[in-house]
RNA sequence: GCGGGCGUAGUGUAGCUGGUUAUCACUUGAGCUUGCCAAGCUCAUAACACGGGUUCAAAUCCCGUCGCCCGCACCA
């Protein structure tokens, strides 16, 4: 077998309709590729085990939010403010530097700075690249696209960096259809899109990509998970962030040992892993990384990302998060809407706990109208709130302190049958672009005389079987194309192809990674058997033609697991 | 964004010290042939990234743009 480079893959991608390069007539476009006809049933054949895996599997629910949002949501998420890059580039060696790194000692908070004002900074202080060239101006870049929602000046929307956030906006929808019960799940298949500064390695870094997100909503208190039990035992290579060494251990020893912080996460890494190695990716180059403290996203407060072994080097292609309770948080301060669940008891607790009782003899004569408001606002307070005596109230928008001649304090009995906790959210982030390739890649084999084949797993081969009369004479294309007919109308993909000779044929089937090849010869018009060769061993068996629907379905089975 | 390399049919390439109709192979299509692994024969389709300049003449030289690859920086 030859070595085998991202250029190969490329090239074999385009010649049989995989991946585009988009525009191309207009010269093409970094970081934008069209999926062929190949490609686009590829990737419907990932997302289909996907949903399989996650909604039928694991229960979550799915949604399909849409891809311009409103500025308020991004501002929300952090990623107006942590998207944009102010970077700055020496005019002599041509260097360039985060503007905010370079001023760091000169201000207490560099990360705070406007563009202006780094650039204000920086001059001041004659700072210079080590070099000792001239820095040129500061530029701003955020990675995400802007645009105008609406007619004149509209509103300003960005196109969604990530998928995540319709989940989180439509927490309360979510919440109140999943039967206000935690935890439970939802998933995403969809675009996002960031204007990198430079996409390289094909479909690797992309402008406008595809993601496959779930977001588990838990109780912040309670990671354990039920069928964690089922996948503790099993193996795991990791390379926790302490150490930066690849270990071989097992989901269990390393939530024991704090490693995987929860069984949440763990049980979600071996998701992963199962669903990886379905669609194809070789377990041996296949391991889980987790983020170091410095490159944890804005959001997130543990990050394990599975990396597969691609020639392009060790490639993230499924982020597994725990992003706390940051993202609920953040669109509860800034939307002022109730993301909460709430947490019943077993049983209703009571509580004693002093409250303020309003004196309304006193309020009513005194405050007239206002005294509605006081009386809210008391009945809110805690007993805490009253010092020497005295509380303070908002009365048109005034301080008021009211004495002991309004209020009182008394100590009530209550019954308690829960409280509201913000949900903390697990969220594997699927990068489906570079999952699709990594397939590619990993399927992709050459012999030393440029024989080319795919060995794309059955369940996401896009053609399932190609159907051939040995040749086109003598009936056999007939019964050949009533087989053909035979399959499709069970859902099964087919190529039938009758030109040239069968091992032209055969050779095209293997490079465009159908598994199985049926061929109709002569004993098949006095028998009714055909032989159906193996894709990876070249290898035949003949079976009756009724039975190579049944032969193909069985092979493409799959039960839920574990 | 910076530095270096590169851009010729669907793919991989030759030509690039300027000069007929741009080389070769595979692929693709049609026909003959073909009794199970890219067989053979005939024919056909198909390319100088784009724009400008120099020149009698540009794939070739110059400039710009776009794209690709590598390194740096940044990032998931």
């Amino acid at each position: 077998m030859k070595e085998v480079t991202s250029g190969d893959v490329l090239s074999l991608c385009k010649r049989r309709g995989y991946i585009y390069p988009a525009y191309e007539i207009y010269g093409g476009i970094a970081g934008l590729y069209d999926y062929g006809p190949l490609g686009t049933v590829l990737k419907e054949n990932i997302v289909a085990l996907w949903r399989r895996i996650y909604a039928l599997q694991e229960g979550f629910v799915e949604i399909d939010g849409d891809n311009i949002g409103p500025e308020a949501v991004f501002k929300a998420s952090g990623h107006v403010d942590s998207f944009a890059d102010l970077s700055v580039t020496c005019k002599a060696c041509g260097e360039s530097y985060r503007a905010d790194h370079l001023v760091q000692g000169l201000h207490p908070n560099p990360d705070s700075l406007s563009a202006a004002e780094l650039q204000r900074l920086l001059r001041e202080n004659d700072v210079r690249c080590p070099c000792n060239g001239e820095l040129a101006d500061v530029e701003e870049f955020n990675l995400m696209f802007k645009t105008r929602i609406g007619p004149g000046g509209g509103r300003i929307g960005y196109l969604r960096p990530e998928t995540a956030q319709s989940i989180f906006v439509n927490y309360p929808n979510l919440y109140r259809y999943c039967r206000e019960k935690l935890p439970f799940g939802c998933i995403q298949v969809g675009r996002g899109f960031r204007n990198e500064i430079s996409p390289r390695q094909g479909v690797i870094r992309l402008r406008e990509f595809n993601m496959m997100e779930a977001e588990l909503f838990v109780d912040p208190e309670d990671k354990t998970w039920p069928r964690y039990e089922g996948i503790k035992g099993k193996q795991v290579r990791l390379v926790p962030n302490v150490t930066g060494e690849e270990v071989e251990t097992t989901y269990g020893e390393a939530v024991e040992k704090g490693t995987i912080g929860n069984q949440t996460l763990a049980y979600f890494m071996w998701v992963t892993f199962d669903f990886l190695t379905s669609v194809g990716i070789d377990p041996v180059r296949l391991r889980f990384r987790q983020h170091l403290s410095t490159e944890m996203a804005h959001y997130a407060a543990d990050c394990w990302d599975a990396e597969v072994l691609l020639s392009l080097g060790w490639t993230e292609v499924v982020g597994i998060a725990d992003r706390g309770c940051w993202d609920l948080s953040r669109h509860m301060e800034h939307s002022k809407a109730d993301l909460t669940a709430f947490k019943r008891y077993d049983e209703p607790q009571d509580v004693v706990r002093d409250a303020i009782r309003p004196k309304f003899g006193a309020l009513g004569p005194r405050f007239k109208g206002a005294a509605g408001d006081i009386k809210k606002q008391l009945e809110g307070m805690d007993a805490s709130a009253v010092h020497d005596g005295k509380v303070t109230v908002k009365v048109d928008g005034q301080d008021l302190e009211l004495d002991g001649e309004y209020f009182e304090v008394v100590q009530v009995q209550e019954k308690e049958t829960g409280v509201r906790v913000v949900p903390h959210v697990i969220e594997p982030s699927h990068g489906l672009d570079r999952i699709l390739y990594a397939c590619l890649e990993h399927a992709y084999g050459e012999k030393e005389d440029g024989y080319l084949t795919l060995g794309l797993k059955p369940l996401v081969a896009p053609i399932k079987v190609g159907v051939f009369p040995l040749m086109a004479k003598d009936g056999m294309e007939v019964v050949a194309q009533a087989l053909d007919l035979a399959l499709r109308e069970e859902g099964i993909a087919t190529y039938y192809d009758d030109s040239g000779s069968i091992g032209r044929r055969y050779a095209r089937m293997d490079e465009a990674g159908t598994p199985w090849c049926v061929t109709v010869d002569y004993d098949t018009l006095e028998q009714g058997d055909v032989t159906i060769r193996d894709r990876d061993t070249a290898e035949q068996v003949r079976v009756s033609a009724d039975d190579v629907v049944a032969f193909v379905k069985e092979r493409l089975k799959r039960k839920l697991s574990p």
